[in-house]
DNA sequence: TTCCCGATTTACT
DNA sequence: GTAAATCGGGAAA
């Protein structure tokens, strides 16, 4: 079994380095009694007050945004376009409302859980990294709503563990998706990525 | 109180 | 390739 992050993982002010470092970890969820996993591939960092592609820009704070800005290590989640949970670990010390989107995870614990709450059903014979490619695929595949808003990552309901060590250069970066208003943040290369079949390779499947 | 539109997914033509 | 689904945050009025 791997070591949970520990807090101090969180806390440190650089949202970049720490999304760069979250490819190859594993993130659990226990909801309801039921534990499911995978282990993540795609993520991109939110650097704060300063970007302009981040909820928390210029400091603002609302009902939304203020888990961002205490201590990191919590789970910030919110809906888009009405219909989709997205999860994101907050990063930085307080008043610093920097975090990381988790975009896509390769399963590994509670993979029918995971399809029936995907599917309806556990019958589905796509790939198995249909399942959780996509950050409200994973969001629904992992159980993960609004109840999860602010959960601790050191708790019990949603964790964050060591798993792979990615090497470098299988990590390829690119602008984030989906912020074509950020204006001159929306270049930035703060998405990071590895392939599905490195991870296959590195855990033998 | 009204109005706009999004850090997406899925099912169409 | 385009469009529908569907909610609520937050800015404007």
């Amino acid at each position: 079994m791997g070591k949970k992050l520990p807090r101090n993982f969180y806390l440190q002010n650089d949202a970049v380095d720490a999304a760069k470092k979250l490819i190859g970890k594993e993130i659990f969820t226990r909801i309801n009694g039921e534990t499911t996993s995978g282990i993540i591939t795609e993520t991109e960092a939110y650097l704060g007050e300063i970007d302009k592609a981040c909820h928390a820009y210029g400091g603002k704070k609302t009902d939304r945004t203020e888990i961002l800005f205490e201590k990191g290590g919590k789970a910030y989640v919110y809906l888009v376009y009405g219909l989709h949970y997205l999860l994101n670990a907050t990063i930085g010390e307080k008043e610093n409302p920097q975090c990381v989107l988790i975009r896509s995870i390769f399963p590994t614990k509670g993979i029918d859980i995971m399809k029936w709450r995907r599917y309806g059903s556990d019958e589905n014979k796509d790939e198995i990294t249909k399942l959780t490619n996509g950050p409200a695929k994973l969001t629904q595949a992992l159980g993960i709503d609004k109840k999860l808003y602010g959960q601790s990552l050191l708790s019990r309901k949603i964790w964050i563990e060591e798993r792979l060590q990615i090497p470098e250069n299988d990590i390829v970066s690119s602008p984030r998706v989906g912020i074509d208003y950020a204006e001159e943040f929306k270049g930035k290369e703060w998405r990071f990525v590895v392939e599905d079949n490195k991870i296959e390779e590195m855990i033998g499947k």
